[in-house]
DNA sequence: GTGTTTGCAAATGCTTTGCATCCCT
DNA sequence: AGGGATGCAAAGCATTTGCAAACAC
């Protein structure tokens, strides 16, 4: 059984929710598609291979892989959320494009330090941060 | 006439738009206001005010403000876009309270400068970003 | 005058919910 | 068997838009 499937596994018998069929399809058709993807996105992927699956239940799914930890939902102002794996993939942040909507990943720890320091000098006890850079990608730029 | 009111009737002759008593109002108590203003927010202080002003108008009008850079378009992701002033009040980004909702500004040049530094190193051209910090604030984490 | 703006209500787009039925455990 | 899960359609929100009347220039 695969990593993820385990964490959700737990995450339902936890909790006394059932390990669906369409929780299992949702969680593989998440997992095989690149990261940020939309509950539609999603849907429509779900939806070529005739799972019969709902939209309504795509959501429901995507909301409890966030309470168990296998997705981060984030909003980039587009109007939709996106959905993130969050296992084996470590802590990031994103450059956006305003061209082609593009998203590149990065990750800077010294920049992570100093939102340390920073939150320490205001008192604030900080959990997570979001970090975006919206500017041109390499390929709009020039 | 105020710095802000110059700028927003600039803006609107040199777009062939109207400076109407709603512009006017609606400017006034959007600058009287706090910061990180949302659309709702800045409506029930109109109603109350028995102006008639419609809460369409309310989003039209912060819509010009985005575009002319009086205020500054945002979501914290609780599902509103809240809008900032711009004017004599630079860049700077977010400390957010989970528990009570408390937003605390702050700036710091060192993060930006490697915030750029990244960017170079990626091939982005960047010309905003947004870092929040998530967390709790003095008063919840006690 | 004329073209923009307004308020209202209706429409939109994303997401959630109610409900009868279905399906894990 | 029984309580959670599903699909569908309807409801909810925040925001936008269509339209006739009102207004700025």
């Amino acid at each position: 059984m695969k990593r993820e499937e385990k964490i959700l596994s737990d995450y339902l018998s936890a909790n006394n929710l059932k390990f669906t069929q369409q929780r299992k399809v949702i969680l593989d058709a998440f997992l095989s598609l690149e990261h940020h993807v939309s509950a539609e996105e999603l849907y429509d992927k779900l939806k070529k291979k005739d799972y019969g699956i709902g939209l309504a239940t795509v959501y429901r799914t995507l909301n409890i892989f966030s309470s168990c930890g296998l997705a981060q939902q984030r909003q980039f102002g587009d109007g939709q959320s996106r959905y993130e794996h969050e296992v084996d993939h470590g802590h990031h942040d994103h450059l956006l494009c305003q061209q082609c909507g593009k998203i590149t990943e990065f990750e800077n720890k010294h920049i992570e330090e100093l939102q340390k320091e920073v939150a320490k000098e205001k008192g604030y006890v900080v959990f997570t941060h979001k970090l975006e850079l919206h500017g041109l990608c390499p390929d709009c730029a020039s």
